[in-house]
DNA sequence: AGTGATAATGAGAATCGTTATCAACCATGG
DNA sequence: CCATGGTTGATAACGATTCTCATTATCACT
């Protein structure tokens, strides 16, 4: 339900901001970190709190990319998959859509509703690929 | 097994045993938990420190399921995805490996080493679904 | 069996990421 | 104006996990 007591703030608004500008699908921490910058005063705690709303509104999916603890955040909403850096933790959006067939085969064969799936590559990017190369030669 | 670099220890082995009876992906403190009945002196940091070590050993496997905070972990160390159910957090192996050529196009398109993937499909468990329906008709 | 080197343990403190609490704040409508 | 109710920032609280460190247990070798 959309409600019409959901008020526009600065801070909210620079959150907002600050997801759609990222590419490197930040932390809270760094989202608080950057925003910081445009609304000085804002508080860890209201980062949290929106970008929980934004979640709920759709306008931002939460992630765990399973490097750290920390939940990342991604203000592409469109369905898309990940990949994962094991070394340095970068990430980046890719399509690779699942075979339809498979989603039926599992809904028939498990009788469970599903509603979405989480998909993610991890590897070495091509830098950290060159610096482990560039440690081996030094061993 | 633990390797011969590793002492055998009855709080690892318990744990080990425990990771291998269970069917559920337990979270740390179920496993903690599970094994305080066979070493009641056990404390959760060794449980922590085991489940981690077995990982690293490629005798455990890691989920961040996305349901809750606690990192989950399962003894089934061979190839699988996993089937959660975002009412009750219930979650199941299944099998459902991903076309081959999928893989090799993202590694040329990428430059990414790719070494694994996870994926987890999300919806409601038919005994969910069930529970779902009574409390629309209560409503 | 006895011993020494060293890894492993348990208890509790510390840390990290996150959420809850609460008084002060502020936009809106009457 | 002022009342209403959502929003904020500070801070306390929280759950999950890791760290510290003194003590204990395991292993290899007598």
């Amino acid at each position: 339900m959309i409600t019409s007591e959901l008020r526009s703030t600065p801070q909210r608004q620079a959150v907002l901001a600050a997801l759609e500008a990222a590419t490197d699908h930040p932390t809270a921490a760094d989202v608080f970190e950057r925003v910081r910058q445009t609304v000085p005063g804002i508080g860890p705690a209201t980062v949290y709190r929106t970008l929980a709303l934004l979640v709920s509104q759709g306008l931002a999916l939460e992630l765990s990319l399973g490097e750290g603890n920390a939940a990342r955040y991604d203000g592409n909403t469109s369905r898309h998959d990940h990949l994962v850096c094991s070394s340095c933790g970068a990430a980046s959006d890719i399509e690779s859509a699942l075979p339809a067939q498979l989603l039926r085969q599992l809904t028939s064969r498990t009788g469970y509703a599903i509603t979405r799936y989480d998909l993610q590559f991890h590897g070495l990017c091509p830098t950290c690929q060159k610096s482990e190369k560039q440690e081996e030669s030094h061993g």
